[in-house]
DNA sequence: TACTAAAATGATTATTTTAGTCAACAATTC
DNA sequence: GAATTGTTGACTAAAATAATCATTTTAGTA
């Protein structure tokens, strides 16, 4: 039941990249630093949220990231899908057919019930809360007064 | 976000043990063969449940595996962490210490949440429950009337 | 145009985890 | 003591994870 790299970097790229948009454009290398995750892979781990239209990348001088949608608009549930894919802990809670003891599993009815569970924690905080959250608890951490 | 084998087999094999705990004792060798889990995987699996306190094994002829509690007492909460360990999604949740950005770190709290959704889900639901809902779905899946 | 800065992509790799198998051993009953 | 059943530990194949690195593409600028 562990969250990959993926997922956990993406999420808070994503939130370190909305508490800076204010600057328009970020650098994906600012924000790798911050977030004291390797460059080379936060590019990797962020191919999901361009391909999904979440935010842009410009290549070049003055290039960098930037949001496309709101804030308030990306829910954490849409991030961890694209980050992750399904957040059924087992496979035939999406797909029955994997498994042909799917119509009387009732193992399977309460994995449904976790999935259930997650995504309604998810789907209920947006992007928007986060950086609301983190502007409560103080920027520290997100590399502007950092140590 | 997927459990493992261990918890998935986990869970089916005491399931399976209940529904067949009027007959005493039980092969495990039957258990792996109604829940078609290969039997030397499936010794592994019971390990930690044995360890647990959940079941006693008695060796050699009409031997077999014997439910210790009763199953409205056996949580699913309990099973899961007996099976996968904890189930928060990331490590520092439930260890701040891994990580020094622990303190001030808003996706943590999600993470938090997300577990504590988790946990409610499956400490509402025993083991008798399971058994109640499979004895509704029909027996069958359970070996007992498999085509 | 040439140069530089930045992201994109694909190949590669080391490590860890997963999901088992197998063989030898121990205990229990008949 | 022979057969049966579970126990344990070693081992392994395959997959996933978490990267790194080199090369390429794009965009701005001198």
């Amino acid at each position: 039941m562990k969250l990959s790299t993926r997922g956990r970097y993406g999420v808070r790229a994503l939130l370190d990249l909305a508490l800076h948009s204010c600057e328009g454009t970020v650098l994906l290398r600012d924000i790798a630093r911050r977030q004291e995750i390797s460059l080379p892979y936060l590019e990797h781990v962020i191919t999901p949220l361009v391909a999904a239209g979440l935010m842009k990348t410009t290549r070049g001088p003055r290039g960098g990231v930037l949001l496309l949608k709101s804030p308030a608009e990306i829910k954490l549930s849409e991030v961890i899908g694209f980050l992750e894919g399904s957040i059924a802990p087992v496979d035939c809670v999406d797909n029955p057919d994997v498994c042909r003891r799917s119509a009387f599993c009732v193992t399977r009815d309460i994995w449904g019930e976790v999935k259930e569970a997650v995504h309604q924690v998810l789907d209920s905080i947006t992007l928007q809360d986060l950086v609301e959250r983190q502007r409560e608890k103080g920027q520290t951490g997100t590399g502007m007064y950092y140590i």
